[in-house]
DNA sequence: TAGATTGTTAATCGATTAACAATC
DNA sequence: TAGATTGTTAATCGATTAACAATC
């Protein structure tokens, strides 16, 4: 499959499509129209059809859209069709609410250690996972094929942190760390910052009442 | 302050100006140029000057940007002025995650209770703040001045508990949940799927690999 | 075949970048 | 005053939507 130079707008829409997608399978839903799911996902049928033609022809004249053709085939996109195995740097909480996410291992990426600099952390598993400590680290990476690292630890040491990571052969970041990373292109960073989060979500609400005082 | 109309890719980018103006404000710095900080950020000066002038102009010819009045001028478009009341539902590991996060507070985010199914976690407190049981969030809304409620919860909770909390007057959602809330149109939801990110991750190390490969 | 719906081209809209006059 | 840098207009670029011929 080649397709370089798609859009940073459409791949972030793919993994929204994918779980609409599941949704339908689950109800037994065979096929369905863009027109449909625009309906459904509330946008227009034109960017559905746009989308996924950067991929391929996914669908049929006169039929529509196949749906677990098209749920396997966006899952392939997404390189959801091979495992990624991934560690979680930072065993606090957020780093264990992820380690507790089983549906990431249904999506086939799977959890194979925690890290974590308090010693009382030491042996202490999640799900059969265990938490290492982080001189361990090196090593383990050495001795185990991980794609990925998830950052879930303070700003003050994920900088370091991912150089090192960076250094040992890691490719891939994501990263929950409210800094941003400025690694070697080749490495991909995925950045959810909370706190941004919050803030827009506050925008919106004190554009809102403002709006209400006139 | 009259700002309605701005693009929401402007919006996604203030808090990131706003992490980044708090660093220099720490660093001691007091003034900057657009053109400097556009270097510091990785993105265009042009973009920058754009972008604050949406919401009046905070610079001075010649000078630049006070770095101090520009974050606080930010913090205020973001809210960050007021405090927040806000409440999260679901207090399981991502939950309690949240709920440890002292940041939020030094953004004027108040933590005021969690809420569970689970009666174990009656009575259980995170940084002093009460987890209480569901069949009390009812009353505990009409007896508390809350303007944001987390979800923290599974999927197939969220779409019921959402409707439950807009009909008690909550008007602003945080939702982490793996689905798609739809609220009446004045509800503000501003939505966290980890799974897509993590999806977005794998796209892009795929598409990586795939160019190795040749 | 007739109807439905895609794939794709063309038109529109919006966001980003460049340029420069205004001005500190 | 001269130099620096903003605020803002104009130009470019990219993304979304509309339209429709191709075709199942």
């Amino acid at each position: 499959m080649e397709h370089r130079g798609i859009s940073r707008a459409v791949i972030s829409r793919l993994p929204r499509y994918y779980r609409y997608l599941g949704d339908l399978l689950e109800e037994g839903v065979e096929r369905i129209s863009s027109n449909d799911l625009s309906k459904k996902m509330h946008v227009t049928a034109s960017q559905i059809r746009q989308d996924l033609n950067n991929f391929g022809g996914f669908g049929q004249q006169g039929y529509g859209y196949n749906v677990k053709y098209l749920y396997t085939e966006i899952g392939k996109i997404l390189g959801l069709d091979k495992n990624h195995n991934f560690i979680i740097i930072g065993a606090g909480n957020l780093g264990q609410a992820l380690a507790n996410y089983a549906s990431f291992e249904r999506s086939g990426f799977i959890l194979k250690s925690l890290f974590d600099v308090n010693p009382r952390m030491e042996g202490v598993a999640i799900r059969g996972i265990p938490i290492r400590m982080m001189d361990e680290l090196e090593e383990f990476l050495q001795q185990n094929e991980i794609e990925i690292a998830a950052l879930t630890l303070p700003k003050s040491k994920a900088i370091e942190v991912a150089d090192m990571l960076v250094a040992n052969g890691i490719k891939a970041i994501w990263n929950f760390a409210h800094t941003d990373l400025n690694l070697p292109k080749d490495v991909i960073v995925e950045s959810v910052h909370l706190s941004d989060s919050l803030m827009t979500l506050s925008y919106n609400i004190s554009r809102r009442n403002e709006g209400n005082k006139k």
